[in-house]
This record gives structure tokens, sequence and C-alpha cells, in this order.
DNA sequence: CTGAAAGCGCTAACAC
DNA sequence: GTGTTAGCGCTTTCAG
């Protein structure tokens, strides 16, 4: 009932070879034959099987996307929705969408004693041509062995360390922090709280040395008092905010992080009394949804998650595919919205 | 090198067809065959070849969900997020990876001329086991047909017409609205504004429903002046806020068809000098991640999308698979923060 | 209860 | 340039 390469192949009189080669780009197709085979396929509205083409063949047409389970489950549950993989997928469905390839989204357990046992596994029965790590994974070494003992292409997105292992897209969050902290002194401010994210994030060490080294460069000290350690909720941001409100000495700009901490100082000054944007000056750093949705809309760094995700997709497709080393840059952007204005 | 079903046959001492009956959980095996073929299975660190399944049996092990691609790729471009898509793929993905299944989000051109060819095309390419339809999409009859004639199982969230056809997962919006103006109400308010959604979506007039209902049954009147359309945006609540707030006599209380308009009326008063939630209650419907994030922090209605996609895909996964007509609906929440609270 | 053989729909060598 | 022929790794008849 559905039709298959043999249906075309009989319908535009030649062989199923022929048809193989039209359809994929082939060389040696004579444009008669196309013509003849491409006019088949339309009558008959045929489209290659997928695991027919992937199971003889070298190509299965997918790319997996590989995502921390633990941390993706926790983002869920916690209601806190899931913005950058929401991003990440569009980056890669559009770029996937073009190419005729498909995405899978795979959960991970990197918490998992035998979890190269699985990854393998995986890799085994999916066949994707390609893969794409996000962070914090894009630099656990488990995961780089498995996929390189595969040979499986991968790319991945904000890596920190071995930078020389499968190929990378990234931005440059220490430089984004350090224009944000430019941003602030520009506008007047001199005394400015800074709240970091976890330690343990590559992305959080890089914004808090950007900051640190503008401070410097602006000849600025920075107040030990001043810098707090949040872990990127809201609730975080919410008490480093108001530890740093309640100092004898107030800031009059709070840099968060993220935005979900920058949320949270934003309510530690209404708790407090503190008006916003008038008294207290307050950016965040990734431009999630509810950064525009906040009273004031946040300003704060777009980190360009989609454009990464596209980026590192192509790099898995033809004709650039896989091209060991290869690492690219992805732009940020400062967007200047109503929290952040000069010191009154 | 990988290690396929005749390795695993061959160290197991038994034919491949065995094998595949312990995998399938076929009938008709003993436990020490059983026993044999697992222990080959671990030691090689089998994995069936999903492509070979897939081409040879009649199950693809695959679910599909199927999203608007118009709508998602406006969402991405406008840095909304996909606060929907991202809680879908949740309680799809954690389903699917209980059974041993795999997700593909595929973006449908729903304007396209030639939908009906290329879904066609798209499903017997992927064969997926089941479809997952996304609203406003689930009730698109061209869709609802492709897929009838294709015997391809799929369920519709959040359906409103041909409610016989496929499966359904749905909640009472209606009810769930009038829940939250009972609550309203409950806190003393009398005099009630109310931002519509989109009329062309049925959970917009469904909600609108419910908010006249409960008014209605409580002996309130509804002042026409008091409610206006929105389209769903930040910016559509805003200025809908802006306008009932400007009315001469106000509101004590604004009821927005969704978070973002809630957050776009806090917006408004906090413009026009009007505490929130001192002076002006507000509150907002599907629990987005913003909505918790904000000052103050919007009371809402809890659309629980990560539980209906987990029972939607529950319903196209086995044992259950495919029970045509059968329809579930799943509860909400109405969620008690602090942007309601008596009129003073 | 278990095994042998026949494909699923395609790509890839290898002929012609 | 184009066609023939093997498989890819599995499930599914159909025998035993």
């Amino acid at each position: 009932m559905t039709a298959t390469i043999y249906d075309v192949a009989a319908l535009a009189g030649v062989s199923i070879k022929s048809v193989s080669r039209v359809l994929n780009r082939g060389p040696n197709v004579s444009p008669k034959l196309q013509a003849k085979v491409l006019a088949a396929v339309e009558t008959l509205d045929y489209r290659p099987n997928l695991s027919a083409r992937s199971l003889a063949g070298a190509s299965s047409y997918l790319i997996a996307a590989f995502v921390d389970a633990e941390l993706t489950l926790e983002h869920w549950r916690s209601g806190r929705g899931n913005d950058y993989l929401s991003r990440l997928e569009y980056g890669a469905l559009v770029e996937c969408r073009k190419a005729g390839y498909h995405l899978m989204v795979e959960l991970v357990d990197y918490g998992s004693p035998s979890l190269e046992t699985w990854l393998l596994a995986l890799l085994r029965s999916l066949k994707p041509d390609g893969v794409l790590l996000t962070p914090p994974n894009s630099d656990d070494p488990r995961v780089l062995d498995v996929l390189e003992r595969n040979g499986t292409p991968f790319v991945r997105l904000g890596a920190e360390i071995d930078l020389d292992r499968g190929m990378r897209v990234f931005m440059d969050d220490r430089q984004a922090a350090a224009d944000m902290t430019a941003h602030l002194i520009a506008l007047g401010h001199r005394r400015i709280g800074f709240i970091a994210g976890p330690g343990s994030y590559a992305a959080s060490r890089k914004r808090r040395e950007g900051f640190e080294a503008a401070m410097a460069r602006h000849g600025l000290e920075v107040d030990p008092g001043l810098v707090v350690e949040g872990d990127f909720t809201f609730d975080s941001g919410r008490r480093a905010g108001t530890a740093i409100l309640g100092r004898p000495e107030r800031p009059t700009a709070i840099f968060a992080s993220n935005d979900d901490m920058a949320l949270g100082v934003l309510n530690a000054a209404a708790a407090l009394g503190v008006a916003t944007p008038a008294a207290l000056a307050v950016c965040g750093f990734d431009d999630t949804p509810s950064a525009m949705l906040s009273t004031p809309p946040l300003t704060t760094i777009r980190q360009p998650v989609a454009e990464m995700a596209a980026a590192a997709t192509r790099l898995l497709l033809p004709p650039s595919a896989g091209q060991q080393g290869h690492a690219e840059r992805v732009d940020y952007a400062l967007i200047d919205r109503l929290s952040t204005r000069p010191p009154s």
C-alpha cells in the first residue's frame, strides 16, 4: 500500500539504484533519468523509509541531543521550566528540518555508574549521525570517551576543558559579564554588588572573572561584602539580594549571574522598600522569557542558545559534517531594558 | 564490532528467534532459556538496533509529537520561550523512557497547502507507533484525516471539536476559570475585570465562559467595560490592564486568561501607581515559570501539561495502546500566591 | 517450547 | 551512466 523504492523504479522505468542515486544526489545521473524519477516520486508521493536507510547505509539522518536527565527533571519538577532546552531544541530542530534530518532528545543519567555502557548501547541502537552535548555535560570525559571510541561526531556547547576534543560552539561569558559591568559603570555606578553562580559551573566562574576584571580595569574596588554566591535559583537571588541590601553601605547596582537570581533581587528590593531602578539598578544574564515580563523589565545578556544549537547542528550535518577540532564562537548581546539607570 | 542478535544467540547457545522472544516478552520462553539469553545480553552489552526492529516489525518504538512550526518559530524569535513544549516534552520523554521508546518532536507546517501530502510522507518515513497532537492543532481536521487514513494511533491534547475522533487528554478550562473567579469572590471582590484570550482558541472561550458563569452564579454583574480581549502576550495584557485601570470605577481585581497577560497587568498597575496586591488583586492562568518569579508572585491555575503529555503517551504505548475513543481528564490546581488578597 | 528461513526497504559494491 | 546483487539486523511466518 505504501510506495517503496521499487514502485518508484517501476513507474519511472528504471532500476531502484537509479532512484536511490537521484534521491541521494549521487554522481552520474543524466538529467532525463532524474526528471523521470522525480516525476514518479511526485506521483506516488514517495518518501524513503528512515529505518531502511539507516539499516542499509552509513547515515541514519538522525541527530541526538544529550541532556542531563537529573538536571532536566529537576527543572521540570520544580516548575522552573527549561528555557535552555527549549531554545536549544528550536535551533537544532530548524536546522535538522532544512536538511531532512530528525532530532531526538535523550535524557542521559550522568550520575549512573554504568553511564558508559548505557551510552554505547544507545549510540548503537540509534546510530545518530551526530550528537549535541549540552553543559555541564559537554565537559564529561566519560561521555567524550564513549563518543570518540564509537566514532560518532559530536559538538560540545559551552565546553571549557579538553578543548581539542570534538567540535565546539561557545560564547564568551567572561567578556559578556565584563561588558555588563562596564555598562553599569558607564551609567555612573561605583558600588556594585555581584551575585555569583555556583562555582561548579564553568560559566559561573567566567562571569565572575569578567565582573572582577571590568571593575579592576576601571579602578574600582570590589567590596567582598557585596559579592554573594547563589545557586541560580530565584530564592537564592532573593536571599543574596536581601543580604546585600541589608549592609550598612548599600550598592547602587546589583549584577546577578543569571536572570532568575536577578528577579529574586527585584523581589528582595520590593520587600525592603527599595525602588527599582530609581534607588537600585539590577541586571541579569541569559535573557530568559521571564526577563522581559518583570517589572521593571530586566537588563540582561542575551545568550544565543538557539543560534548556538543551530550552529552546532550545522557542524554535524553535511557538507560540513564532523570537522574535528572546529570551534565556533557566537555573539551575545547586551539587552538594555528598564531595570538599569544612573544612580540618583 | 557491535554486537548483534546473532552474537547473543551464539553466546547463549540458542537461536536468534529465542533471543528475540526474550527481548520482546514473547510467550513460551522457559526460565532457563531466558536466563541464558539475559546473561549473554549483559556480557555483550547488547541493544537491539532500532532501525532493524522498525524495518522488520510492526513497531518502531517511536512516538512523534506534532508541533505547530509557525507558532513555535514565532515563540523562539520573540524570545518568549515555549514553556508548553518544554513541559509536554518532559511528560512524554519520561514515559517513553520507561517503556524503552524514543520521542521525536516534529515541526509541522499547518499553513502549508500540501500539509496532507507532507504529513503522510512523514508518517511513512518515520512509522511512529503513535502521535501526540498539541493545540491548536489537535483540532485540525486535515491532520486527523491523515492520521486516521494511515492508521496511526494518536492522542489529541485539549481538543474541542469532533470529540469522537482519536484519543483525547484534556483539562476543564471552564471549571478552572470558574474556580478562580469564585476564589476572588470569596476573597471579597465584587468588581472584577477580565482579560480574555483570542477567541480563535477554544481554551480562551472556555475560560471566558467559566468566568462569566461564576459571576452569574454569585449574582454578580459583569461590567462590559471591564472585559477586554488580549492576544496572550505580555504587551496585550499591559494595554488591557491600562485600559481597565483607566476607567472611572476601577475593579478591585483583574483575572487574566494567561500568565503573560497577568504579568502585563502587574506592569500596567506599577506604571499607574496602583499597588498590587493591596489595591488590586491580579491572577493568571497556566502557571508558567515566570508566574512564580514575579513581584508579587502570581496566583494562577496550574495547567498540568506534563501530566497531560504523560497520560497521552501512556495511551499510545502498550499495553493500553490505541484505545480508540478513549478520553481522559486531568486535574488542574489553583495555586494561591501573593498577588491576590481581599480588597482593602 | 524452540528453530529455520523469508523478507522489511534501502544502500553499496561491483558489474556492465 | 545504469543495473544486479548482496546484505544491514531484526521480526515473523511456519515447521518441528
